[in-house]
DNA sequence: GTCTATACTTTGATAGAC
DNA sequence: GTCTATCAAAGTATAGAC
C-alpha cells in the first residue's frame, strides 16, 4: 500500500539504509502533500504515515518549508536540465517546439505529485525559497516563448499574443493532476503527443498535417 | 485601495446597509482567499482587512469552511445557469461549441478571485458540502463533453479521446488565475476569442476558418 | 451588529535521553 | 537515528455585555 516505485531514482541503483529512508521520506511527503495540500498537512500526518515520531523527521529536513522545498528544487531542478538540454540542440523550430512540449508533458504529467506540489504550493515558500523557484519557472517560459518568437518571425504562428499561447499549454499541462491518471490507459508519452497535436494545430499556420 | 468593483452585482443596484456590509465581507473574503489561499488565510486576517473584530464576523457566517463555499456555491450556479442556457439553444454545434467556450472564457477568467478557489481551494470543503460542489462541476464537462460527443460523430473531431480535449480546454482556462490580468491589454472577451481560436483548430479537422 | 474575553485544538519546532 | 516530553504560537469558535 505504501511503496511507490517513483521516477525520481535517478543515479544509482543502490542505496544506503540512510539513503533508503531519506528517499522514503520525500516520496511519502510529496504524496501526502499532493493529496491533501501542503497546508493542510501536518508534520504528524507525515509522522504516521511513516511510522516514526514528529521529532524524529527534523533530522531529514529543517523545517517544514525546507522539505516543500527540497522537493519542488529537485524536481524542477532535473526538468529544466533536460529542458535547456533539448534547447540546445540545432533543430528547426517546428520539431523543436514539438519535442519541446512532449518532453514538458510527459515529465509533468509522469510525476503527478510533483507536479501538483508546483503548481498548488509554490506559494507556500517565502522569502528567497520563493524567489529562486519562480526563476527557475521563468527559464521555462524563457524557452518556449524563444521557440514561439522564431516561428512568429517566420509568420508560421497565428494572431495570437504569446503569453496567450505560452500559458494555454502550461495551462493544459500543469492541470492535468487534477484528471489524469497514467493507469487511464493514455501514458504520460501518449499525452505528450496529443497535446502537441491540440497545441500545434492550435496556434500554428500553414500546412497542417493530416 | 480596497475597493474592487465586481461583477458579482447582479440582481438590483441598490443595497440595503446590511446587504452591503455582506457583500463586503465576501468580496474581501475571496480577495484574500485567492491571494494567499483559502487554508493559509486566518479569520484574523479577514477581520483585520475589514477593520472588524474576529467574532464579529461570525454574525455572517457559521464557519470558514461555510464562508468557502457560501463564495463557491454562488460562483458555479451563476456560471452553471448562464451555460446551461446557452446549451439549451438550438444551434449547430460547431458554433455552440464556440460559444461555450468564449463564455466559459470570459466568465471564469473575469472573476479572478473566485476562480482560484473554485480551482485551488475546492478540496478544503469537507463531507456533502465537497460532494455538491463536485457534483455541480461534473455538469460543466457534461455540457461540453455532450458538444464535442455530437462533432466527433459528425467526424469533425480528431482522433483525440474526449477527456484529454475537455480537460485540455478546462485546464487552459483554469490555469490563467496564475496569469492573467484583465488589465493586461487582453479583455476576458477577447481571451476567450482567443482560446476559441486555439482549441477549436487545435481538436477540430475539416476547413479552418483563414 | 459589534465588542471584549476566553475556551479549546492543532501546529511547527526544540531539548535531551538512549 | 529515534524516542519521550514539552513549548509557544496560531488557529477556529463561543459566551455574553452593550
Amino acid at each position: 500500500m505504501r511503496e511507490k516505485t517513483n521516477d525520481r531514482s535517478v543515479g544509482r541503483m543502490t542505496l544506503s539504509k540512510g539513503e533508503k529512508r531519506q528517499r522514503q521520506i520525500y516520496d511519502t511527503a510529496a504524496r501526502l502533500f499532493a493529496q491533501r495540500g501542503y497546508s493542510r498537512t501536518s508534520i504528524r500526518d507525515l509522522s504516521e504515515a511513516l511510522g516514526l515520531q514528529k521529532s524524529s523527521l527534523y533530522h531529514y529536513f529543517e523545517s517544514k518549508e525546507d522539505l516543500l522545498h527540497r522537493l519542488l528544487d529537485q524536481f524542477m531542478e532535473e526538468a529544466l536540465q533536460r529542458i535547456e538540454e533539448l534547447c540546445a540542440l540545432a533543430l528547426p523550430p517546428q520539431e523543436k517546439l514539438a519535442a519541446f512540449m512532449r518532453l514538458y508533458t510527459s515529465f509533468y504529467a509522469g510525476d503527478r505529485d510533483r507536479l501538483s506540489l508546483l503548481v498548488n504550493d509554490l506559494d507556500c515558500l517565502g522569502g528567497e525559497l520563493h524567489a529562486a523557484m519562480v526563476a527557475k519557472q521563468r527559464r521555462y517560459v524563457a524557452a518556449i516563448q524563444g521557440i514561439l518568437n522564431e516561428m512568429r518571425q517566420a509568420g508560421l504562428m497565428r494572431d495570437i499574443p504569446l503569453p496567450v499561447a505560452v500559458f494555454a499549454f502550461f495551462g493544459m499541462v500543469h492541470y492535468t493532476p487534477k484528471w489524469y491518471q497514467r493507469d487511464g490507459g493514455v501514458s504520460p508519452e501518449e499525452l505528450g503527443r496529443l497535446f502537441e497535436t491540440i497545441f500545434c494545430h492550435g496556434i500554428l499556420t500553414g500546412k497542417e498535417q493530416p
